[in-house]
DNA sequence: GCCAACGTTGGC
DNA sequence: GCCAACGTTGGC
């Protein structure tokens, strides 16, 4: 099982909107990195949600990956701001998964205190100028967010 | 709202 | 293949 940490603007996608939904297609990537690591995601991988462009950014909860390697409908839709007019029903350009809802923690795990507790070569996410909006943990570092959020209840 | 950092585009 | 211009992300 490999881990995950999935950016959204709760403005835009939030943890509320997956728990109501139950699961949900995570569209609209259109960044190539962040597609990569999409492809590479299995059902039963496990993703920290984390809420960007907000108050207090941070990890909120936890999604299961359970279909992977799905083709982003979005691209193919003009009406949609994620339309990709180079991307073709025979030559699709984005990839995705869909995600079930798992956990939503009590306290938001904050940007703040990721930096504190984490170095910039062990998790991403924290690295200066970072904007990937899809990225893996290494095993150790998804098990010591698990002990933080759940130590946070 | 600002702006640094980064990604993408397209002319050459 | 280079790189300037532009667009986007996202913390602050």
């Amino acid at each position: 099982m490999n881990y995950w940490l999935l950016k959204s603007e709760p403005s835009t996608f939030g943890i509320e909107n997956l728990e109501q939904e139950g699961q949900s297609l995570w569209d609209g990537v259109r960044n190539y990195q962040a597609r990569n690591f999409l492809k590479q995601m299995q059902p039963s991988d496990l993703a920290f949600f984390y809420h960007s462009n907000i108050d207090i950014p941070g990890i909120v909860g936890l999604a299961r990956i359970v279909q992977s390697n799905v083709i982003d409908p979005t691209q193919f839709n003009p009406e949609s701001k994620y339309f990709d007019p180079r991307a073709s029903k025979e030559a699709p350009r984005w990839h995705t998964v869909v995600v079930k809802f798992e956990t939503k923690f009590p306290q938001t795990l904050s940007l703040e205190r990721l930096k504190k507790l984490f170095s910039p070569e062990e998790l991403m996410l924290v690295r200066k100028g970072n904007r990937l909006s899809v990225l893996p943990l290494s095993l150790s570092v998804a098990q010591r967010l698990v002990n933080l959020c759940s130590n946070d209840a």
